[in-house]
DNA sequence: TTTTTCTAAGTTGTATACAATCGTGGCGCT
DNA sequence: AGCGCCACGATTGTATACAACTTAGAAAAA
């Protein structure tokens, strides 16, 4: 996050694309970069190389001649992100079951720890929590040894899916049972049980797509 | 392939990345944007889109101030993509067993056939025994009605996996017995069994790699 | 009033020019 | 002779200017 950009256009994607994710730019909304100078100074030659690099990430939809917008999901593209996920992580956690170092091992015991006082202390602030698990799919994924899978799921899957769990805060009883399924997944790793691993993440997975098909409907039918 | 490119960045971008997997480009090999000014017209700034997309799609390494160069794997990557590829095909698989219309099934069938007389009329230029086989993938991962999951295996990993096919020309049996595995994954989609078609899948991919493997472990020897 | 067409403003694609940075070769020092 | 430093050339990053396309809105016809 707090990286010295070395070019502009690298400063500009980074700004912008946190900004995605948080919701201040929302799905559909143009991204001009007409606009993006008079926002964050420099020529349009850094904004236009920041908006490709957007596109790359599948953060935005561009169009010759017409521009660039935040990309915006059906529930459909959603779901097929999140049945590539499930199977990506699962993948992934269970190769870490193969690969962790036992220190890794430990801290993830230790990462578990503080997300059990976070959350008894009940200033579990829903971002603090998602920030938690997200630091702990990222350890898992990082486990695995496997580069490839570590760069599509943080590089591409994770910034679309961070963007549409920042709206919907989570439900009051997920923190609790989100923890709970973490530490069974530590507890099969630890026992370096793969194929249990693989199995419990997808479950964690799955459960926390339906938890966002979920609010999904509600924010449907709301509008 | 004879798409019309509406913008010459991209039309610069196709012509690379073809050059790229083909291997006229070797690995490591420089791409300066005047150079490519020079070598297809125009000015730099289409070029520089184009090799900025062709890092986005993994095809070059860009460092910042230094320039690009066509994407060199070590064998520890390729065998990374790999592993991800055998998970991600086999789940393609075996949605495709769930999903595949009658119909998509049908002309699996024929195209199998077509491969078949094509490898009996002795015929089985390497190359077309290649774009067939990766048509066949090409099906089966289209089958999937995944769009994030075709995106991701035809527009990222395919590219890099061809890359490296192109050189190694298939060894001699390898053909008969790919069209033996790719007549076993069709029995079980048409038989819709889902579980078998992607165990297929992941043994068909494994074989490949094997094959693989082998040869660049003897062009490793070579130099 | 509705629809269609055309025009014009705005935006993107491309070209050219300038500034900042990196790599290489030669020179001097140890 | 080997190593390190410096300057120059080359290349990329950025800025500005122009051309081509798209889209929105106004005017005219149904």
């Amino acid at each position: 996050m707090t990286d010295i950009a070395t070019t502009l256009a690298e400063k500009v994607f980074t700004e912008l694309a946190t900004a995605i994710v948080r919701g201040e730019l929302r799905p559909g909304e143009r991204l001009s970069e007409q606009n993006l100078v008079e926002r964050y100074g420099g020529s349009r030659a850094p904004m236009r190389e920041a908006i490709q690099k957007l596109e790359a990430r599948n953060l935005v939809v561009r169009v010759p001649h017409a521009g660039a917008r935040v990309v915006s999901l059906s529930l459909q593209e959603l779901k097929d992100i999140y049945e590539v996920r499930l199977e990506l992580e699962g993948m992934a956690c269970r190769l870490a079951a193969e690969r962790m170092t036992d220190v890794e091992i430990d801290e993830l015991h230790a990462l578990l720890r503080e997300h059990e006082d976070s959350i008894a202390a009940e200033q579990g602030q829903s971002y603090y929590q998602k920030a938690g698990d997200l630091d702990f799919h990222y350890r898992i994924i990082k486990g695995s040894k496997n580069h490839r899978l570590h760069q599509m799921l943080c590089g591409d899957l994770y910034h679309i899916v961070r963007m549409y769990r920042y709206q919907t805060s989570t439900s009051s009883k997920r923190p609790q049972q989100a923890l709970l399924e973490h530490q069974r997944i530590v507890e099969a790793i630890a026992g370096r049980d793969a194929e249990l691993a693989e199995l419990l993440m997808r479950r964690h997975i799955q459960a926390s797509l339906n938890n966002l098909e979920i609010l999904l409907a509600q924010e449907e039918g709301r509008s």
